[in-house]
DNA sequence: GCAAAACTGTTATGAAATAACATAACTAAA
DNA sequence: TTTAGTTATGTTATTTCATAACAGTTTTGC
């Protein structure tokens, strides 16, 4: 992001311990209540989105997938990445070619970030797109998901900007 | 975009003829007002995408920009599609790595598309924003850009769905 | 069990975008 | 009108991002 930024202060500290624990643990639930196979490929990539610190590239996800440092092969990450935006347990942000596991709890929602262009910080939010739904309704459009990314600066480098 | 699809109206057909050269005429002179260079190579691009019937992708620009079959390299595009963007003449869309002419008329507005994932036609509109942005605004955030990208059925191809 | 479906491993390739650096063309002051 | 500064282009090579294709394995339902 800016090659000048100082504000390591992230908005989303990656989870550890307990924390990451937990939020694994969430995912297992919620797979095993919907049939669906948390296989270790993806709980992996589940786990390393969990906890960085930030946006992850697919290819930050290659490098670190292996405990022992061995790395993924490319088709590995990206249809673990797949099965997760699929099932709601990670967002792709288009702009950065970049993922994030999802912050928010309900089951479905359409998914909007603000972004920092300084520090790279993506912040999920809950939008409200009843306005652009019904306009595209009305036009006759059937609108299946929406994405919304708002690029600028967050609080802290704000500040210093 | 959908393989099958065979709904080939386009909801933005390409412009030819006189259309097409007042389209170049009026970036010409939003240019000399403004004092921005549309150099040939930014002109070219510019033409490629108001031929085009929908949104184009970086590398179907390299390939029609001579009008002789030769390619352009991948710099000279790129570096004009960042000239027409900077400028609003043009829109990268996100989610196709694509872009299209800008349809909308006024100087300045924030980028939304309605995109068809059956015929891949893309429908720029303008958004309201004002609570999105009044939201992230609220949280500290300053807002640079947003970008909008509804995918699913337009009208001709939700028909046949 | 057995067959179908879903998932993984692996190799290779394709598609999208940029780095780096040399050259040329405008622009405006000296 | 030199001359310096800026902006834009030409060119080569490389990097980054993503998927095709196919063989083999595991899971699931019958
Ligand atoms: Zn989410
Ligand atoms: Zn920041
Ligand atoms: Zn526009
Ligand atoms: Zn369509």
């Amino acid at each position: 992001m800016g090659v000048d930024c100082h504000h390591t202060e992230s908005a989303h500290p990656g989870l550890e311990g307990v924390a990451l624990a937990d939020a694994v643990a969430a995912a297992v639930n919620k797979c095993e209540r919907t049939r669906e196979r948390l296989t270790p490929p993806r709980r992996r990539v589940l786990e390393l989105l969990l906890e960085a610190d930030g946006p992850m590239k697919a290819y930050d996800l290659i490098a670190a997938y292996g405990h022992d440092g061995e790395p993924a092969k490319p088709p590995t990450v990206y249809r673990a990445l797949d099965f997760l935006e699929r099932l709601g347990f990670a967002h792709r942000i288009e702009s950065l070619n970049a993922y994030v596991p999802c912050r928010m709890e309900g089951t479905s929602h359409r998914a909007a970030f603000l972004i920092c262009e300084c520090c790279g910080a993506a912040q999920e939010f809950e939008p409200d797109f009843a306005p652009q739904f019904a306009a595209a309704e009305s036009a006759g459009y059937a609108v299946r998901t929406v994405t919304l990314e708002a690029r600028g600066l967050c609080p802290a480098c704000k500040v210093e900007a």
